[in-house]
This record gives structure tokens, sequence and C-alpha cells, in this order.
DNA sequence: GTGAAAGCGCTAACAA
DNA sequence: TTGTTAGCGCTTTCAC
């Protein structure tokens, strides 16, 4: 049987097509005798309004892309799982978009070929410059998520990681720790959230009056566990020694765990560690992660506020939000007593 | 300024819609002055089709939906990850859709008030029952994913468990491990994964010749590390020893390390230890992981093809299809030698 | 090879 | 309170 239309419904009922819509949406001025003749006809029927009919009658779709480079990244999965949740609360469905951190996938995020599908789009960009996203002129509203500096004309949210990382640098330092190294950022080039932390880190060590030594940079091939474990590993091969380690995020600070276990080192007596983002897991490694994390619930909430305005019809310029963390301390480096 | 519309186009190169569409889709019949005047006119507005008025008129969305419990589940994030990008590979864009692993939510999931949003319905189900699931007269495609029962008319994949719990176990056994235990799974009620593993875990003891002991069965509150860890802790200060453990998956295999640890049990010398999913973490939890892998990408591209048929109107039975999975030894409890 | 016009299913302004 | 009707932007016969 072909798909039941409101006009199927209207003519059955016998009443006008308004009238339906006027039930279908629950309008205030319908009679109740009507509004119950239309509802059993509905019912009988099963009709179920075309969301692509109401969508182009309306020009809004309901839906929205969440863009960045990869689900399967721990802080990643739970900013999906946060802005997946606030946006249903807000009525809004959740487009996924990988870009696989590569610049091409960055850019098709950017200039869809198709306009009018999402009616906006959270970006969190690895790969892009600010001015390239600048030049975008996107017609879709967009909010950028996450460390890479924005545009002034779009609108922004993030956490001050300068702040974060250099708290995080001086809990070490407050634990007694003097050879403090920083692991997991890229080399040579960094992206920013490497980029800011490390001046973080720098700033830290500055205010706890420590000196920063270049050889206690540990950056690694690539932004991950293995990459990390394998230059910690090969920095303690060629004897180098720390007793602590800011790591650039948690997957390096589990890689980090393990290449200091492999070798016989004490997570946290020889060696502290601390990590960012504070995925489920960090709570479960033996010892468990003192973190970074950063209020993603309050993120989301920040991003969706202004992407909605902007939805709205906002066009001022790009705002630029500061949202919370908080340093947790666990087992890798407890709170100093 | 207004958005540019097909029309628009079509006035000012002066042709038909028709023709502006010909150009749009590359038609072959246009002729190369026509197409390439047209070209630019298109260029010089800045034209973009409206995906919405497209798929009115075509009656496809070109969305699929993606609905699990949450994606910040390791395996999840996993999941959504090769099934979006599956799905883009086959020109189609992925809705995500979380239940919460609630009744309510997998009711959504399938009882959408609005049709014609997506073309189809990938769902990973993890309390519905599959009589309830069948009673869903669901007018959009639907293929389910996992251990969940399926009912008889709906596609369904998912990897062999029982055989999979079972090589697990035997896995353990050919470690010359005697008391093998199983970690993980709810009580008093199992889900269906749950109960599967189990079925195979025995089995498995079976084969190599042991006896099955309820008392080295450690079901947990909850499915996560915590509980996990939890329920092999009080195990072991109750004096409860073992020298295995199957655990139900990775997240249960972590706690579960930690848990011996803790206690200063060493694994896999005391304790060997297999989980399941293969996380991206196992690689790097100390000791690594060893654990099952599902063919996630197979699954992806199974579930997406049998989608696909439906979508072209296949209305046979459902199929049920199997993937592959295998066994990846890791420290925690390495092959045989 | 190109054009005209009739939908796709719904909403909303305007009438009645 | 209910009905009429003109779009929303695109596709797609069917003529020319």
């Amino acid at each position: 049987m072909a798909r039941i239309r409101l006009e199927d419904v209207a003519k059955i009922a016998g009443v006008s097509m308004k009238t339906v819509s006027n039930v279908v949406h629950d309008y205030p001025h319908v009679s109740p005798g009507m509004r119950e003749r239309v509802q059993r006809v509905i019912d009988e029927l099963g009709y179920r309004p075309n969301a692509l009919g109401r969508r182009l009658a309306t020009g809004k779709t309901g839906l929205l892309a969440l863009a960045f480079a990869d689900v399967s990244i721990p802080y990643f999965s739970e900013l999906a799982r946060v802005v997946s949740a606030a946006a249903r609360s807000r009525g809004y469905r959740l487009l996924l978009e990988q870009t696989d951190g590569t610049l091409d996938g960055e850019r098709a995020v950017l200039s869809e070929s198709e306009a009018g599908l999402v009616d906006g789009v959270l970006f969190q960009p690895s790969v892009m410059s600010s001015t390239e996203i600048a030049k975008h002129r996107s017609d879709v509203p967009l909010v950028l998520l996450g460390e890479a500096s924005a545009p002034l004309s779009v609108d922004h949210v993030m956490i001050d990681n300068i702040a974060a990382a250099s708290e995080a640098t001086q809990h070490l330092a407050a634990l007694g720790r003097s050879r403090i190294g920083f692991v997991g950022h890229e080399e040579p080039r960094q992206s920013e959230t490497s980029r800011q932390r490390l001046i973080g880190y720098q700033e830290g060590l500055e205010k706890a009056g420590l000196r920063l030594d270049m050889s206690l940079l540990l950056p690694s091939y690539a932004v991950s566990a293995e990459a990390a474990a394998q230059a910690v590993g090969a920095a303690l091969e060629r004897g180098l020694r720390f007793d602590a380690l800011v790591c650039r995020d948690d997957l390096a600070a589990i890689g980090t765990l393990r290449a200091l276990k492999e070798r016989g080192f004490d997570v946290p007596r020889d060696v502290a560690v601390t990590g960012w983002d504070n995925i489920s897991l960090t709570s479960y490694t033996y010892p468990s992660l003192t973190t970074i994390a950063a209020d993603t619930a309050g993120l989301a909430e920040k991003a969706l506020d202004m992407l909605s305005e902007r939805i709205a019809g906002f066009e001022g310029l790009g705002r630029h939000t500061i949202v919370d963390y908080r340093l947790i301390p666990r087992e890798s480096a407890p709170a100093a007593t």
C-alpha cells in the first residue's frame, strides 16, 4: 500500500488539510468533536506525517551536524554522547561527520555541495587554519569547538588550555617533582591543542620556580597511546630521567604508563603522570590517572546556545566562550598532602 | 541575500530548469556549449542545490539512522566509526541515535512519529525483546545488529558468540589453566549477549575436559569496568581462587586487571585474562589484553548490503548473517607455546 | 538537445 | 473554527 498522506486523511475524514494539520500539531483552536473525529481517522489509517514535506515547507530540518576527526577517539565519542543528548533535548537530531583529521575531510564539512540539509554545524577542526575557515563563506550557521584558533567571524567554545596545563604542571610540582617532562605533542609542527598545552606547561614550570629543560620534551610521531609509549620508552632507554610527566592527553598517558611499567618504574612513586580529557577508562587503569576534565556537558550547552542564536538569525561577530575544566587527582599523581 | 534556487539559475542563464538540472547532474545529453554556459552561471551565483527539495522529489533522503545504547561505550564508538565510513562510501550519511539502553529509548527508535526522514535504520537493541521488535510494523527498512535474538521477519547480523566464547575458554585451558571463571554478566537476568557468551564458556570448558564450577561465575551489578573490578575484588577478598578469567567484554577485563593487580596478583602468571571487543586501548593496557575481535568492518558492510536491498524493495524473510571474529592473543593470555 | 508543467507532502497566509 | 490555495526547491515525464 502506498504511504498515507495528509491529504488522504483529510479526504477520508471529510475535512480540509488545514484541519488535519491543526490536529496533528495540537493547535488550540479545534473543536473537541472535530479533533476526535480526525484523530480517529489518523489512528485507523496509521498516518505519520512525512518529515521531508514538513521540512521543505518550514525551511527547518531539525538536523545538526557534528563534525570531528574520528568518533572512535574516546574524547570525541564522549563529546558525541553529550552533544547528542543536549541536541535531542532541544528537538534536534545529530548527523555524524568524520573528517579523519584530514584537510580534505575538513573542507568537505564546510563546503557541503548540498545546502539545506542541516540547520547548523558544530565542528572541531584538527588541521584547518582559521584563515581557511574564515574564507569559507558558509551559508549555514557554524560553531567551532576545541582549541584550534577560530576566525573572528565565527563562534567558538573551548576550555582554557594554557591555564589547565599550567595547573597540571603545578600540581606535579606541588608533589615535590622537579624534573617534569611533557609527552605526546607532534613534531615538528604541533597542533594548536599541543601548542597551547605546551605553553601552559612552560608557564606552570615558571610559576613553580622550575626551569624549562628542553630535553624533557618528548614529542611523539602521532597522537596515540602507541606513539607516546614509544617516545617515553625510547627516552628511558637512552638514559633520560624525570620524576613527572604531563601528557598531552589520556591516550598518551596510558601509553606512558605502559612504557614506564614495562621498564620497572613505579607510578607515581618514581614518575607521577597526568593525562587530559578524563576519558572513562582513566578511573580503571592501574594506577588510575590524574587528568584534566573539561566540562563537556557545559561545552555542549554553550555551543548549542550559540548555534541556536545563529539559526534564529543572529549575525554579530563571533563570540569566544570559555568553559570550565577541573583537575581530577587520582593515583598517578595524587593530591599533595 | 536570499538563497539561490534552481529556477534563478535557469532564468538568468536563459534556459529551462530541466537544463540546469541536467548540468548539475552531469547528464550526458547536453550540448557542450549549453553546459558551459549554465555552469558559468552556477559558479557565478554560487548556486547549491537544496537537499530537501531534491529529497522530497526523489523520495530518498540519503540518510541512515544508527541506533544503540551509548556512543561513549568503546565498542559502539568503534561501530559508529566503521558504519559511518561504510555508509559514506555508499553515499549515505549517518544519523546518530542513542537509546541509553532503556526500553523507552529503544521504542522511540522503532516508532518514529515522523516518517520519511531516514531511508533505513541500523539498530542494536539492548533490552527490547524480539517479539516486541517484530510487533512494530516498521515502515522503514531495518537491520538488527548484535546478539539480541531477532524476529524472523527482520535482517540480522552478528558474530557467533558461543563459538567465540568457547574458543576463548579453550585458549585459556590450553595454557594449562583449570580454574577458569567468567566475569561480568548481569544478575539475575542476563542480556542475550552475556547469555550466549556464558553458554560458549560452558561449552569451552566441556571441550577442554573441565567441569563447570558455579562458584567461578562472577556476575557484576552492571556492565562496566567498575562493576567488574568490584566483583572480582570481592571474590578475591572472600578467598575465591582461580587461574583464569573469561571476561564478558574488554571493559570488564580492564576492571578485572585492576582488581587483580591491586591485590598483588600477576597477570598472566597467576591469572590469565581474556576480554571481548578489541577496543583500541586493549593493546596499551599493561599487560595488554587478549581479546575477541569481531570483524566490525565486515559487519558494517553486511548490514549495509542487507539494508540497501531492503531499501531497494526486497521484501523476503529476515536473513541472519554471521560475520567473522578472531581471538587476538596478547600478554594477558598469550598463545600457548 | 531543450522546455513546460505536474507533482513530491506539508505549512501558512488569507478567506470564509 | 475551518477551508482554500499558493508556495517550499527539485525531479521528471512528455512534448517539441
